[in-house]
DNA sequence: CTGGTCTCCTGATCGC
DNA sequence: TGCGATCAGGAGACCA
């Protein structure tokens, strides 16, 4: 989403209020998850004051950052802040059928509506984008048909530090000593650990089991006995599943589909992943499944130790 | 504190 | 053809 930078929100639109999470908001999670508690019988708790600029309207979009799974739309707000004072975030999640995409403005009778939970409107660059028509506008949709995701307000760019800082580090940048150090003492399995955001930030399901069948370790394995030779090699497997992955625009599964609508590639290449019962690419024996860290998973025995 | 389980939601798929 | 049941997945809430 780099072609974001530099425009300005003309109006913001929250179309499901659950979908968003406020500064205030009592809970960490997103707001439909809050009427769940004991007691609750149906009566949300108030709705926290939202900002027009919240949802960055009238904000000018200056970086869009992104750390694991989740990404920051920078904004420098309406008022007379300037430099790094004045910027504020909106964080997406996309959660696993989240995306956003960006149409032209008017928006063309074609785009599907259906499913979308927020919706932007923005000026063209002052320096006319090559790929705009003249004087045309763009219409950025957050659509997530299953809700996983949501959105997440900052109002300011400390406050997104800190909630980035209580993730671990960038899956693509996890060095072997942060492996190890999230690993030691931990009696859960490695996958576990993967898939914990706050151990590293950004390993799905489909890359932990990709990646450690890459590194030839075996997923239930607990993860202080992770040797320092295999965290080398774990963390090059992540690296490299993760770049293949998104050189193939992504894994897709049942109705995934791209920004600009196309589906992901990475599924053909997919060693294990959905493949359990069938013979292992590496030495044909029948691949086992189970569910390991509550997530279905699929390992080789014989390769994977 | 750690780690495991439950829960939210909808589309795809399968059995009848 | 249609319908109901089942499953998948990210991550916060909750519990032992």
């Amino acid at each position: 989403m780099p072609r974001l930078v530099g425009l300005r929100v003309l109006t913001a639109r929250l179309l499901r209020r659950d979908v968003l999470v406020a500064p205030g908001d009592p809970s960490g999670g997103f707001a439909r998850q809050r009427g769940r508690g004991p007691g609750v019988n149906g009566r949300a708790a108030p709705p926290a004051a939202l900002e027009p600029a919240d949802l960055l309207e009238g904000c000018r979009i200056v970086n869009v950052l992104r750390h694991g799974k989740q990404l920051a739309i920078i904004a420098r707000g309406p008022g007379r802040g300037s430099g790094a004072h004045g910027e504020r975030a909106l964080l997406v999640q996309l959660g696993m059928s989240g995306g956003l995409t960006l149409v032209e403005h008017p928006m063309p009778e074609d785009v599907p509506l259906l499913h979308v939970h927020a919706l932007w409107t923005m000026g063209a660059k002052a320096r006319a984008g090559a790929r705009l028509r003249p004087g045309g506008g763009v219409a950025l949709l957050f659509r997530d048909p299953r809700r996983f995701g949501g959105l997440r307000v900052f109002r300011s760019c400390s406050e997104l530090g800190e909630h980035w800082a209580a993730l671990g580090p960038d899956a693509l940048a996890v060095t072997p000593e942060d492996l190890l150090r999230a690993a030691r003492n931990s009696e859960r399995a490695i996958k576990a650990l993967l898939l914990d955001q706050s151990s590293i930030a950004g390993v799905g399901n489909i890359y932990a089991d990709e990646a450690l069948f890459r590194a030839r370790i075996r997923p239930a394995r607990p993860a202080r006995l992770i040797k320092p030779a295999a965290a080398v090699a774990l963390t090059g497997a992540v690296r490299s599943v993760l770049l293949e992955a998104i050189d193939a625009k992504g894994s897709t599964l049942r109705d995934y589909r791209g920004a600009d609508g196309l589906r992901g590639g990475f599924q053909l290449r997919h060693a294990v992943y959905g493949r359990g019962g069938q013979p292992c690419p590496s030495c044909a024996r029948r691949l086992s499944e189970a569910t390991v860290a509550q997530r279905t998973t699929v390992w080789c025995v014989n390769c994977q130790r």
